[in-house]
DNA sequence: TCGCAGGTGGTCG
DNA sequence: CGACCACCTGCG
């Protein structure tokens, strides 16, 4: 087990629940269990220490910290985006969401998981996960009783067919992965530069791969909760995506994604939600 | 029943 | 280009 206290701007919940990953579930004691970087842990917060179960501590410098986000100083964000911003809004979606970090993911992980993503909810973008995982992925272990797989390669996804991924319940989307699995496994499983020539990779999914698998802080994704916080606190018009683009560039610069995050997290814990 | 959910690709004008 | 529209699936 491992123990760090003194963290700061640290909330395993805004952390886990704002949108940027799908496979950590908070448990009926408040804690959260997850499969990262080929490890399964429970992760806990309280009295000012993070725990995390089922981790070596060796495991700590070499995948826990930097996954987090822990060398990152998000106080310096927060002021910076605070001062970015006049009129107070961002002040009080930072409030929402102040412990919020932008995990460093892997990157084929998250491509096919904002595939996955696109013109779906989010308890069904979990199942769809957890099933690919079950049917083609690798045993990652077991723990707490249950057994965990990690998402399966390019490779494997690249020799499968449609019919293969029937049981994960993908819908259309299912071509979308094969398609891109191929083109990385073509490409020597090198993931090229421009996102978007990938099949089922559009503007806000690519801008999702990179805040998300890139750690490209400068990506801001506008997704229909983007249009809806932007609409109510900035006045845009709802299909005026390209304003709100530009908007996040001048505004919010390179820190547009995170940015982008405190948003995110305030107009969903603030709008009537019936997702979750 | 039908619209909707972290959109995208294809087709028109 | 920009505005539509179909699309797997599952839930309210």
């Amino acid at each position: 087990m491992i123990k760090i206290s003194g963290l700061k701007d640290f909330n395993l919940e805004h952390i886990f629940d704002c949108g940027q990953c799908f496979r950590w579930n908070k448990q009926e004691d408040g804690s959260y269990v997850g499969i990262a970087m080929g490890k399964v842990v429970g992760m806990r917060y309280e009295d000012g220490a993070l725990t995390i179960e089922n981790a070596e501590e060796a495991d700590f410098e070499r995948i826990w910290k930097p996954y987090l986000d822990l060398d990152t100083d998000y106080g310096v964000i927060k002021k910076t985006l605070v001062e970015a911003d006049e009129n107070g809004v961002m002040a009080q979606a930072i409030k929402a969401g102040e412990g919020i970090r932008i995990l460093r993911q892997e990157l084929w992980e998250t491509m096919v998981s904002f595939i996955i993503s696109q013109n779906n909810n989010i308890p069904r973008i979990k199942g769809c996960i957890e099933n690919l995982s079950q049917i083609l992925g690798t045993y990652a272990g077991e723990f707490k009783g249950k057994d965990y797989y990690n998402i399966p390669t390019p490779e494997v996804l690249a020799k499968s067919t449609e019919r293969d991924l029937l049981p994960v319940k993908l819908g259309y989307r299912s071509r979308y992965l094969i398609e891109t699995a191929r083109a990385v496994v073509s490409e020597g499983g090198l993931i090229k530069k421009d996102l978007a020539k990938y099949t089922g990779v559009g503007p806000k999914v690519a801008s999702c791969i990179e805040l998300f698998g890139r750690h490209n802080l400068a990506a801001f994704p506008i997704d229909v909760w983007v249009k809806r916080v932007m609409h109510k606190l900035y006045g845009f018009e709802e299909k005026d995506v390209k304003g709100m683009a530009d908007f996040a560039v001048n505004k919010f610069g390179e820190l547009g994604g995170v940015a982008q995050q405190y948003l995110f997290y305030y107009i969903r814990e603030n709008d009537v939600d019936l997702t979750l």
